[in-house]
DNA sequence: CGCAGATCCTGACACTGTCAAGATAGAATG
DNA sequence: CATTCTATCTTGACAGTGTCAGGATCTGCG
């Protein structure tokens, strides 16, 4: 159905899922042009009729996830009641969860050269951002966050959701040393939270009067 | 003096050097073996008696890099006096300052295939993160710091400074919008002091009773 | 000196991104 | 319906890459 030989259909459609599918299953690194047409049964020069050069799809596939991304991050918000404080945690969670369910596409989306070179990309993960300012600003109306500047809580609640979140991508903050490899989905949520209540706590001993 | 032509001296060294000079001024994508071996004034397969492949040359620069970072770290906190919550704080800003000064090559020691693949570079990664860990529990046995586990602690510091260099690197952490680009160092400093001493303090506000 | 081994170079292969030219499908026009 | 047009796809080629095999050259040891 829908797949006439030669004139595709949607073809770019395709090549995106393409990549997609290649990038869950071989990485970053493994995502070539001639890749991700083999993977859509295609020839090797065809994405060049939808995609400028290489570096025209992997903008778009980093567009497409900031945009999933930033709909899973509202939603997480918005299904949260009315507490906003359980809303800005949810928001950081939601932020968490895609990343971590979706590892290589987030590494696709966190490549430098992306940031250097591809202001779509830089405005849609500004996007995402403005989640987060959204849920603090409206943490602070509520009076449960502290501070008149609503980008500056935000600054360092994206830092460390972002941070805690690329460090375990990365696989440099397992919970014990030699966990089994299955709990490490659940182990990694565990640590996320423990951030992010944390760095909404803080940790410097406040002294008395 | 010492450049004997044919034999080099120390070829090693100076692919390694010659790396850096090219990932500081192409960037990470344009580092190649050839282009390293340019460089160097050498033949293209040269290499190849120092490195196994390019992944052990990367792989080599990267942990040079987490070297040169714990080195930074911990003469930071030596020299930052008594006060251990001052301390952690130059530890912190420490890392700051060797990732802006140094963004290609930090770039390339975050390389996600790299953590994937190396063991010797996430241990140098993990070897710089134990300074922060001694950090904190300096600062807890000092009674600075709040918390028992000092492990948790750092890992929400990590991932604080860690995600907001991350970020400030890729650009998405610009302080005001359209700043002069030669003050970017300093507005960037300024951004991550200000995380710093947020997630320290934390930012949600405390219940009276 | 003469040899052994380390070090470097040349040449080749498979692979990649990219472009040019030709083939084929569906759409528009008569 | 027949014809032409245009977008789409394929084939073939080129430069550049990582990598390996084989030959050339230097250094140190006997």
């Amino acid at each position: 159905m829908a797949k006439p030989a030669y004139h595709h259909g949607d073809l770019r459609r395709a090549l995106l899922d393409a990549g997609l599918a290649v990038v869950e299953r071989e990485g970053v690194e493994g995502l070539g042009l001639r890749a991700v047409a083999r993977e859509a049964g295609v020839s090797h020069a065809a994405p060049y009729h939808h995609f400028a050069d290489k570096a025209a799809l992997v903008e778009a596939m980093a567009v497409q996830g900031f945009a999933d991304l930033v709909a899973d991050m509202t939603r997480a918000r918005e299904l949260s009641g009315a507490d906003e404080l359980t809303g800005l945690f949810e928001t950081g969670r939601a932020y968490a969860r895609f990343a971590l369910g979706h590892e290589e596409l987030f590494r696709l989306m966190n490549r430098p050269e992306l940031r250097r070179d591809s202001p779509a990309v830089v405005a849609a993960a500004q996007a995402a951002y403005d989640v987060l300012v959204a849920a603090v600003a409206a943490g602070q109306r509520a009076g449960v966050v502290d501070g008149t500047d609503p980008r500056s809580v935000a600054r360092t609640a994206w830092s460390a959701v972002h941070g805690v979140v690329v460090l375990l991508v990365d696989g440099l903050l397992a919970e014990g040393p030699g966990e089994p490899a299955g709990a490490e989905r659940v182990g990694a949520e565990r640590v996320v939270d423990e951030v992010l209540v944390l760095v909404g706590t803080g940790f410097v001993t406040r002294h008395p009067g």
